[in-house]
RNA sequence: GCCGGAGUAGCUCAGGGGUAGAGCGCAUCCUUGGUAAGGAUGAGGUCACGAGUUCAAUUCUCGUCUUCGGCUCCA
């Protein structure tokens, strides 16, 4: 008798060892149809692999990740098996399953590459081959044998992946002539995958490492029903209308000329004024939250940042140094705030009493980034961070770690960034020579930050090594249209520059002490938040930060003048409003301000002007009746002071 | 930086070895219209840049730049 216990823990037995698939089967047919894996004790294993011993077990349908991981996974190999066939000779390096989809590294005999025109004809063979429903077999087999396998097949990226797997836990899964070195799980067999759609082709290090050679990535997503890749390329479709490059040039939000050079933005007007409310309402925060404003300059000594150690670690990574024409002193593009905030610091001294000091800058800091890493405003080269910094006590860095959790909630509250991952990175504790400070101080620091995540009630993922060189942090993640996540707000801790920049203050004894440093930025930059608010909200801009607010729109050139009092009487209250004296009927002016995004539209003609009203349109909504300019006036700050 | 696409009007794109095309936008004129596209006329291009092949290149070849999708990197 075999006993199996279910998720719900109820628990049914079986005369006989039997595979997850017959299980699924006992169950129901249309379970047996839709499940694509199964999880043993914790392991997840292909469903016809026979459990002969009392197990725990889940069933994955397509809707757990695990099933989409043994579908995807499996269409790699199907992928490979094409390749395979059409290119005979090719090497395979890893293929996984990835978030959406699965990608194959390949090396292609003779040192051909692959063109997209080329995707085709692999798709082609690919559902050839699934059409067979061949069944995947998997078969456990010794190093040694792997290690002939692989020779045979002269694939020596395959033999250096053996060569690193222990003896006795080698697998291989065998599908129609292919066989493929592989952990699995895989599903029973090909003909699951119904729907196929090569997506890109991509070149990759091999084993992710620069000094190794380029492979060709091959990307791919597959759905067990064609109806869902439909789906699938529609929403890529409505992904790309979010862009926040097009969105931005659309609007007029920001735009980049080649005269000037990649990865420096330009804003425009209207991006700005958007940056500029963000700025605005970020200070009034941390005014709360007794921050001081500082300024520094674009530029700083070499020295600047050798003392801090930034050069020395990314000099020569960097923009090259700047020199003077007469006395050869040499500057750097600063490519972060903190020394110069350090030298305030400095500028005179401290007492326990004075702490924590919070110095906030909206900073514009340069960066070499790779050419081919830029994107849009995601990634640049010159950008301006919300960045501040927390001089403080030891005493007081969880606090104050606290409080900065605080207004980065507050940030993504009045935007509604609900769907954001909390990352605390701490270091490598096998590699403590990567960073610099005390274990002592780490394990303060960690603690600090962990504890107060934990008593925010923030949800985080740890993840061990990735933390900077001189200090743990908390970074908040927030995924861009295409489902692409970039780091926005950051938090972290630094025993570094305060040693560095020898700084202190006098403690109650009498003696000088060293206070932590936090960096924070709850924005990141600017360009980035910007860029994932642009694609959260599709640039319908919350009331409160859309560079234009209302737009008046005169029945005819007659009410011009009407729709001129108007506005007048809204710019008394700060409220961004324009005119759209085009000569155009009226349906012509609703339908190209709707397309502009612009939150109100007031329509005024005759019977307005006649009894100082407003007939408003509120975009995406439609007629929203008639009002008294004040009432609108009102209703409007009220929105605006409500969403803040 | 590396691999693979792309670059034609302000935008979206068609075309193709021999005067360069559309829609939208823009300008002028007609129209003065009440809740998602009124009409007419017109201006706009060194077809990214530089070489090469050719009688002739925007079109073919090579290089450069920019851009897109990835890789690597990210203080």
């Amino acid at each position: 008798m075999i006993k199996i216990t279910f998720p719900d823990k109820s628990v049914r037995e079986f005369p006989e060892p039997l595979t997850g698939l017959e299980i699924a089967r006992s169950i129901s047919n249309s379970l047996a149809k839709e499940v694509l894996a199964v999880t043993v004790d914790g392991k997840i294993w292909d469903l016809t692999r026979t459990i002969s011993h009392d197990a725990s077990v889940k069933l994955h349908t397509w809707d757990d990740p695990e099933g989409k991981e043994a579908f995807w996974h499996s269409s790699a190999h199907l992928m490979a098996e094409a390749i395979e066939q059409i290119y005979p000779g090719t090497k395979f390096g890893i293929g996984p399953s990835i978030e959406t989809g699965f990608y194959y590294d390949i090396d292609l005999p003779g040192g051909r590459q692959l063109a997209e025109k080329d995707l085709q004809q692999i798709e082609k063979k690919m559902v050839e081959l699934a059409r067979q429903n061949n069944a995947i077999v998997r078969r456990e087999i010794s190093k040694a044998e792997a290690l002939e396998l692989f020779t045979q097949k002269n694939d020596e990226l395959k033999l250096e992946l053996i060569n690193e797997l222990e003896d006795g836990t080698i697998s291989v899964y065998e599908q129609g002539n292919f066989t493929d070195l592989c952990r699995g799980p895989h599903l029973p067999h090909t003909g699951y995958i119904k729907a196929i759609k090569l997506t890109s082709i991509a070149g990759a290090y091999w084993r992710g490492s620069e000094n190794n050679r380029m492979l060709t990535r091959v990307y791919g997503v597959t759905f067990p029903k064609q109806k869902m890749l439909g789906e699938y390329l529609t929403m890529l479709e409505e992904a790309k209308k979010r862009d926040h490059r097009k969105i931005g040039r659309e609007m007029e939000l920001f735009t980049f000329s080649e005269a000037v050079g990649q990865g420096l933005p330009l804003w425009l007007p209207k991006g700005a004024q958007l940056r500029m409310q963000l700025e605005e309402f970020l200070k009034k925060i941390q005014k709360r939250y007794n921050y001081e404003q500082v300024i520094t300059p674009h530029i700083g000594d070499v020295k600047l940042y050798k003392i801090s150690g930034h050069y020395e670690k990314y000099g020569k990574d960097s923009f090259h140094t700047i020199t003077t024409p007469a006395e050869g002193e040499e500057y750097m593009l600063k490519p972060m705030n903190c020394p110069h905030h350090c030298e305030i610091y400095k500028s005179k001294p401290r007492s326990y009493k004075d702490l924590p000091v919070r110095m906030a800058e909206f900073g514009t800091v340069y960066r070499y980034e790779q050419s081919g890493e830029l994107h849009g405003l995601t990634r640049v080269r010159g950008f301006t961070q919300d960045d501040a910094h927390i001089f403080c006590r030891p005493d007081q860095l969880k606090d104050e770690f606290k409080k900065v959790i605080d207004i980065i909630f507050i940030i993504f509250k009045a935007l509604h960034f609900d769907d954001y991952i909390a990352q605390i990175s701490l270091r490598d504790k096998e590699n403590s020579e990567k960073y610099i400070g005390t274990v002592e101080n780490w394990n303060k620091a960690e603690q600090a930050i962990i504890e107060a995540c934990d008593e925010k009630g923030l949800k985080t993922t740890i993840e061990p090594g990735e933390a900077a060189f001189y200090g743990p942090k908390l970074d908040f993640m927030v995924r861009d249209a295409l489902g692409r996540s970039w780091q926005l707000g950051t938090i972290q801790v630094d025993y570094n520059l305060p040693e560095r920049f020898n700084l202190e203050y006098i403690g109650a004894d009498d003696n000088r002490h060293q206070p932590v440093m936090i960096h924070r930025a709850p924005f990141g930059s600017l360009e980035r938040f910007v860029a994932v608010l642009i694609e959260h909200t599709a640039g319908k801009f919350p009331l409160w930060l859309a560079p234009e607010q209302v737009v008046l729109l005169p029945i005819s050139e007659k009410y011009n003048e009407y729709a001129q009092k108007v506005l007048n009487f809204l710019n008394i209250y700060d409220i961004r409003t324009i005119i759209d004296d085009r000569n155009e009927k009226i349906g012509r002016k609703i339908r190209d301000n709707e397309l502009k995004r612009i939150p109100y539209m007031l329509i005024v003609g005759e019977q307005e002007a006649e009894s100082d009203t407003v007939s408003v349109r509120r975009q995406g909504h439609g007629d929203k009746g008639v009002m008294t300019i004040k009432e609108f006036a009102e209703m409007i700050l009220a929105e605006i002071k409500d969403q803040q």
